[in-house]
DNA sequence: TCTGGGGTCCTAGGACCC
DNA sequence: TCTGGGGTCCTAGGACCC
């Protein structure tokens, strides 16, 4: 049996538990500047009509009397790995979703009949008294044959319960609801569904899925269409690793000053910096994302040929495609990404290796090409080193003279090689090197 | 009332390779 | 003269989730 918990309205509740003038009133967690959303309302505040996502100057005009709240984080961390630890007494397998929400498998038994579900809910029941007991916190829990009903058993608990939903049952709860409760429709997906005259999962579950594919694509259509008749294989993903970090922020009124973007997008970037380094990861691509003041939304993003956990490569790169942006009209939002992430050691001589989760070294692919690790143009004269992973290519393009020499481990360096003179493309194999990492060194 | 910040996944087109 | 088919990688944008 998968279960999935969901703790109610998670932000605010946690001010009103450490806050006990806040209990039992209207309370508002978001951004509070001019250009903030809520984050999170209160079960009284959403009697206001205060929702998640909207203008916090909405929120205020319709619930003048709740408390307005900055999120904080680091309590709300806190609580989230309190109560993981709690869900994680109860299963070998729990997938945390987000600070507040979290599937796991109940484990024991075989199947799903009656004994199962009972045990379910006697689970169910012992998760929500435990969190409240230890947080304080009410958690909505949902138990199901898979997690879409077990999200939508949730979200019918809903606030303060539990429910269990039995195999002969999902029909008849699915089909009544709107296709929004479906994971994956969004505003864009339902507007589509609406044009076609379907509102209901069970009008979905009526479409042809080649019709669905043919309206919403590959993955979503066949996807949806698989939901809508409450199938669903998806299993649970314990420990999945990051795949991007990145960070961004809203001016207070928009920007039309280049070098105020620049200096944020540099600042961006040491956020981002920070968390790199702390996972111990390096990044191939970086991403920089301009919202202008009309509202659209740019990203431009460069590959490097190697990951980098080096500020100034990343901040450079950062930096020159903030320049490419076309955006001379005012901006709005600037934000710095990596992606590609591979996880580091502090090296050898020869630069960091990338290891695997369990922090065994990977052994390094063979090269497709491999550029020299910075993308600016070298000065005349100067001196760069690089490591050069793998085998086969160093390539790039020189104007004046441009020469190569190659170093391996545990041998003599090799001779300067010079491989332009014309400013034109140029290639170097790095031949047949027994060695994975090198290193090479530069010179134009 | 005027639209956050952190993420994930998918798609389409182009470059390039064999 | 005109032009294939399979594949990978990269980029930009968009939908969606919490």
């Amino acid at each position: 049996v998968i279960m999935h918990v969901d703790l109610d309205a998670f932000f605010a509740a946690v001010e009103q538990r450490d806050k006990p003038s806040l209990a039992g009133r209207p309370v508002v967690v978001g951004g509070l500047g001019s250009r903030g959303v809520v984050a999170t309302a209160s079960y009284e505040a959403r009697a206001f009509g205060v929702r998640s996502a909207m203008p916090t100057a909405q929120a205020r005009t319709r619930c003048p009397g709740a408390a307005f709240l900055a999120p904080r984080m680091s309590a709300y961390r806190e609580t989230s790995a309190q109560i993981m630890r709690i869900l994680a007494a109860h299963t070998e397998t729990l997938e945390p979703v987000s600070l507040d929400e979290a599937y796991l498998v109940t484990t024991g038994g075989s199947g799903v009949g009656e004994d199962s579900s009972a045990r379910a809910a006697a689970v169910g029941r012992t998760i929500r008294r435990e969190i409240r007991t230890h947080t304080g916190l009410a958690a909505s829990v949902g138990a199901a044959r898979n997690k879409l009903m077990a999200k939508i058993a949730s979200e019918l608990a809903k606030p303060d319960g539990l429910r269990v939903v039995e195999p002969d049952e999902e029909t008849d709860v699915l089909s009544p609801l709107p296709v929004r409760a479906l994971p994956g429709v969004g505003p864009a997906t339902e507007s589509v569904l609406t044009s076609i005259g379907v509102r209901t999962v069970a009008d979905l579950a009526a479409i042809d899925p080649a019709d669905l594919v043919g309206l919403l694509g590959q993955a979503h259509g066949l996807g949806l269409s698989r939901l809508a008749h409450g199938d669903d294989d998806r299993t649970l993903q314990p420990d999945r690793a990051a795949r991007s970090i990145s960070a961004e922020d809203t001016f207070e009124t928009d920007v039309y000053d280049m070098h105020v973007a620049a200096d944020l997008v540099d600042r961006l970037a040491d956020r981002v910096l920070a968390r790199l380094t702390a996972h111990g990861l390096g990044a191939r691509t970086v991403t920089v994302k301009a919202r202008t003041t009309a509202f659209v939304t740019l990203t431009r993003s460069a590959t490097l040929a190697a990951a980098t956990e080096e500020a100034s490569h990343i901040k450079a790169t950062a930096a020159r495609l903030l320049n490419e942006m076309p955006v001379r009209d005012g901006l709005r939002l600037v934000g710095v990404g990596v992606s590609s992430l591979e996880p580091w050691r502090q090296g050898t001589l020869f630069g960091p290796e990338p290891l695997d989760e369990t922090g065994q070294v990977v052994p390094r692919p063979p090269a497709r090409s491999v550029a020299p690790a910075s993308q600016r143009p070298y000065l005349p004269g100067e001196d760069v080193e690089h490591a050069i992973h793998g085998r086969g290519w160093v390539w790039g393009t020189g104007l004046g003279r441009v020469t190569v020499r190659f170093e391996t481990p545990g041998s003599e360096p090799g001779p300067v090689r010079t491989v332009a003179e014309d400013g034109n493309l140029w290639r170097v194999p790095l031949g047949a090197s027994p060695f994975g990492p090198a290193a090479g060194s530069f010179e134009s």
